[in-house]
DNA sequence: GCCGTTTTCGGCCCGACTGTTTTCAGTCG
């Protein structure tokens, strides 16, 4: 049974969370997080490296003593030293230092002291009063683990990029309006277009910031007020949303801003390199002693440690840092770069449109073409085409075409991809369409091999273009289902097909990480919406959100070519 | 535990805010 990355990773994870509370020497906590980290972000599988005898000490933060960790993890599934450490700890531990005001020094001395092992307990402790008599607890710390503990038991999760917009505008719009605001930015995951998000991190810059805090903590949507000073203040909304303000003058926005966007991971990568050149970079700037140097611009920031302006979608510390020292950054892919939209719906299946209004709206927003793909029959739920119901349609859209300028509707399909690796539709009529969009609705546990092959099974049919939503995830909803991703993708070069990024927000898959890994084995993805209305042809941006996240350039995308050249890549040969 | 254009030891990002203190540890981002 072969070990997964994020299996890998997790185990550094909870072992650094436990090492933590244990009190560890804190840069051997991070060593381990950093390998999690790096771990995770890997395109390759561990397991496989190790079976080929590679030699995992030359990935970043991973040495001798952690590479021999890994084998250990890749031979035995799992590691004696996190066994031995959650022997002496309970494991539930690192969950109570997630509690805002709990780190693991409390953690620890609520263990030692009161025997508290789990969130139940904690509960218990703080009801009957006992926490605020510890020494260095107090009324309010108690206070607001009472809070939390009765807010943990009814919502806790990351809110996905799509909702997080529609509390971030208008809260940007009312700080731009407050007087002497000169700027105002969402900064933070949000910035970086991670698919979710935990908080919003917002940046302010103005000279004076007290009254722009009073503003702020009195935002209508605010229910309460967790920190307020004269530069940083943390409130939390009624949707139990946490937002974070911070307000800096005009000249250290740009330093600001670097800081603020993160991650955390990619700002100590880049202090660090600032270090070695005899620099010190804050929130305020860039400093030699006492002497700021930089801070306006971000550019002039990354510039005086020998970077060039790193896009913040790459700031995760997966190479971008490295990459920049070499010039080796890539150009990402723009929204302007693309050409059309590969997979929407009408209403002949489940969408709410029309073919000939679907196409009207793709046309007015520059595209030079757009490939209607409908359920097919299986898929009985979204009203899925049968055989006669898709040679109308066919015979439509050609019709349709004749009424358009300097813009072409695609003939496609969403085709259901059976449990045995067939495809839903027969070859005869899968040849009359330009492309089709290939997917599993149903059937989601099967095991990892048997999906795996499910799948490259059926890109063995001719008529196969583009695996859609390869992972089936939903965020918050549905967990992925368990396939070899490097194994499709493979099979998927090797046969001339694609890979999609499903841009609708909840779904955003692939993933980033697999945005990258497509990248390192040269398959081409295509970034499409999965509209089921005309508004959600505007989903295309979350697409090239997640393919710029995933390190990917307009000619890594299929969609970002011309109609004559995409026909081409559409053609198996 | 990692790492090296101060290289095999001695560093490791940096500052704001809170609560519990009475000068600062702990937490957070």
């Amino acid at each position: 049974m072969a070990v997964h990355n994020a299996e890998i990773a997790e185990i550094f994870g909870r072992l650094a969370e436990l090492l933590e509370i244990q009190g560890a020497n804190p840069f051997r906590i991070r060593a381990y997080r950093k390998a999690a980290q790096t771990i995770e972000g890997l395109s390759h599988s561990v397991t496989s490296m190790v079976t080929e005898g590679a030699d995992l000490s030359k990935l970043p933060g991973i040495g001798k003593d952690l590479a021999s960790k890994i084998q250990e993890i890749v031979e035995t599934g799992h590691l004696s030293l996190l066994d031995q450490v959650s022997s002496q700890l309970p494991g539930q531990l690192a969950e109570l230092a997630k509690i805002p005001t709990l780190g693991p020094k409390r953690v620890k001395m609520l263990y030692d002291t009161l025997g508290i092992q789990d969130l139940k307990g904690l509960a218990k402790a703080a009801q009957a009063g006992q926490i605020r008599q510890l020494h260095g607890f107090g009324k309010k710390i108690e206070e607001k683990i009472l809070a939390e503990t009765d807010r943990r038991s009814t919502s806790e999760k990351r809110i996905k990029l799509h909702t997080a917009e529609e509390f971030a505008e208008p809260i940007l719009e009312f700080l731009k309006g407050i007087h002497g605001v000169q700027e105002a930015i969402v900064a933070g995951s949000y910035r970086r277009k991670k698919d979710t998000i935990g908080d919003l991190d917002i940046l302010v810059s103005c000279q004076n910031g007290k009254p722009i805090m009073d503003r702020f903590v009195a935002y209508d949507e605010v229910k309460t007020v967790v920190s307020k000073g004269h530069t940083r203040a943390t409130v939390v909304l009624q949707s139990d949303l946490q937002v974070d303000l911070r307000v800096v003058p005009e000249e250290s926005y740009g330093a600001a801003l670097q800081y603020f966007t993160g991650s955390k991971a990619h700002n100590i990568a880049v202090r660090s390199l600032a270090i070695k050149k005899g620099l010190k970079i804050n929130e305020y700037g860039v400093f030699r002693g006492e002497t700021r140097i930089a801070g306006r611009t971000e550019k002039e920031v990354y510039a005086q440690v020998g970077l060039p302006y790193v896009e913040p979608e790459l700031r995760e510390n997966w190479g971008e840092v490295e990459a920049g020292l070499h010039h080796a950054l890539p150009k990402l892919v723009t929204i302007n770069d693309i050409r059309g939209d590969l997979h929407v719906h009408s209403k002949a299946s489940d969408g709410h449109f029309s073919i000939r209004d679907m196409a009207l709206a793709a046309q007015e927003k520059g595209y030079e073409y757009l490939a209607i793909c409908d359920h097919s029959q299986r898929v009985t739920i979204a009203h899925g085409l049968d055989a006669t119901r898709l040679a109308a349609q066919i015979k439509e859209i050609d019709r349709l075409n004749h009424t358009f300028k300097g813009f072409t509707i695609l003939k496609g399909a969403e085709v259901d991809i059976l449990e045995d690796g067939l495809l839903d539709l027969s070859d005869d009529l899968l040849q009359r369409l330009d492309l089709t969009v290939c997917a599993i609705h149903y059937k989601f546990n099967l095991p990892r091999a048997k999906q795996t092959e499910r799948i490259i099974r059926a890109m063995d049919n001719p008529y196969f273009s583009i695996l859609a939503h390869p992972t089936g995830r939903m965020l918050n909803e549905r967990e992925p289902y368990e396939i070899d991703m490097e194994q499709i993708m493979a099979a998927a070069l090797e046969r001339g097909c694609y890979l999609e990024v499903n841009a609708q927000p909840v779904r955003l898959d692939l993933t980033d990480l697999h945005c990258k890994m497509a990248k390192d084995i040269g398959v081409k993805v295509a970034i499409s919406t999965d509209a089921h209305r005309t508004t959600d042809l505007d989903f295309m941006r979350f697409g090239i959100g997640q393919a710029r996240r995933g390190w990917l350039e307009s000619g890594d995308i299929l969609n970002t070519s011309s109609l004559n050249a995409l026909k081409k890549k559409l053609i198996r040969s």
